[in-house]
DNA sequence: TTCTATTTTCAGAAATTTTTGAAAATTCAA
DNA sequence: TTGAATTTTCAAAAATTTCTGAAAATAGAA
């Protein structure tokens, strides 16, 4: 096998896992998806384990988490008792999983708050109140359309989606 | 002044830290922007200590932050000698602002390596070599497809863009 | 200039997050 | 069942990130 080959997988898991950190996706877990990704075969755990250098309960805890997050899947091979892991190799499907993925955990519980806030400050007729409510409303209003936007780019299923929108925006 | 209005005030607060600190922004310098930006006078960095109960240090370095980031302004203030502080109100100019500064810093580099990537393993004829090339092409293509779109979007202004857009989409 | 208010810096401390590794739990073949 | 292989858990350690606070630098008034 080809040595640059293997560095340039190495490469990408280097920095697959750099950006992970720095948008808050565990180092490890964001190196298992580049791994993962970047393999022709199926890997166990112990492959995962030797390949990255990590422990077991951090190759098992990021795996269950790209499981969780429905980007990777297990792979039963005949014959063998471990358990074996393929990551979803379609990427607009995995970029829409990770998306909505966070989406729904970090950016509604906060749209929720806003909403209250919002609700809240409503009835405030100072000046000051009246500032502040339109600042979180701006907020909401501008989630809300990016929200639209992004329904409209996933709910359509479809190879070259976002080709075919891009030109209707032209 | 109403304690309701302070109490949602320091709810926006902290939410905002809270977000921050999921996406990879430190938690004091979303919580000086929000101060800011829920605040309807200048603030001085010593205002901003005690209001979030932070060291004059951190307080200093955040503020600057936002100040490198394009969405905090220094006001001055007559007859004073210390520097005041305001938030960019407009959300699409501020938000718009902080995703290019990511894109910049975060995603550019990342982008950059990946086609160098693609460009080490453009000759690979092994199924292993062709297979990995293709992982990485097909992410450079929806990032790529994405960049399109976010250009659109931003390059635009003018105040409803969004939702001209999203009508053109439907 | 000199003196004081203000801002900036940054080494060390504190807080937080991540990782380890060994014990416990589970699974499954015999 | 039993027992070995495998997976899971989680308390403690390590690594990383964030924060503090006092000293140094800077700015401006007199």
């Amino acid at each position: 096998m080809k040595m640059e080959l293997q560095e340039a997988k190495q490469q990408f898991i280097d920095t697959w896992g750099a950006l992970g950190s720095e948008w808050g996706i565990n180092k490890s877990v964001a190196q298992v998806h580049a791994l993962l990704l970047s393999a022709s075969n199926p890997m166990s755990t112990d492959e995962i384990m030797e390949k990255l250098v990590i422990s077991r309960g951090n190759a098992n805890m990021s795996i269950r988490q790209l499981i969780d997050y429905g980007i990777v899947y297990k792979k039963h091979i005949a014959g063998d008792r471990k358990e074996y892991f393929i990551a979803e190799k379609n990427v607009l499907k995995w970029a829409m999983k990770i998306a909505v993925m966070r989406k729904q955990k970090e950016l509604d519980p906060v749209m929720e708050i806003l909403r209250e806030i919002s609700k809240n400050t409503e009835k405030d007729k100072t000046p000051e109140g009246k500032e502040f409510h339109k600042t979180v409303k701006d907020i909401q209003g501008l989630t809300d359309q990016l929200e639209t936007i992004a329904n409209k780019l996933f709910n359509t299923s479809g190879g070259d989606l976002l080709l075919k929108l891009i030109k209707l925006m032209i």
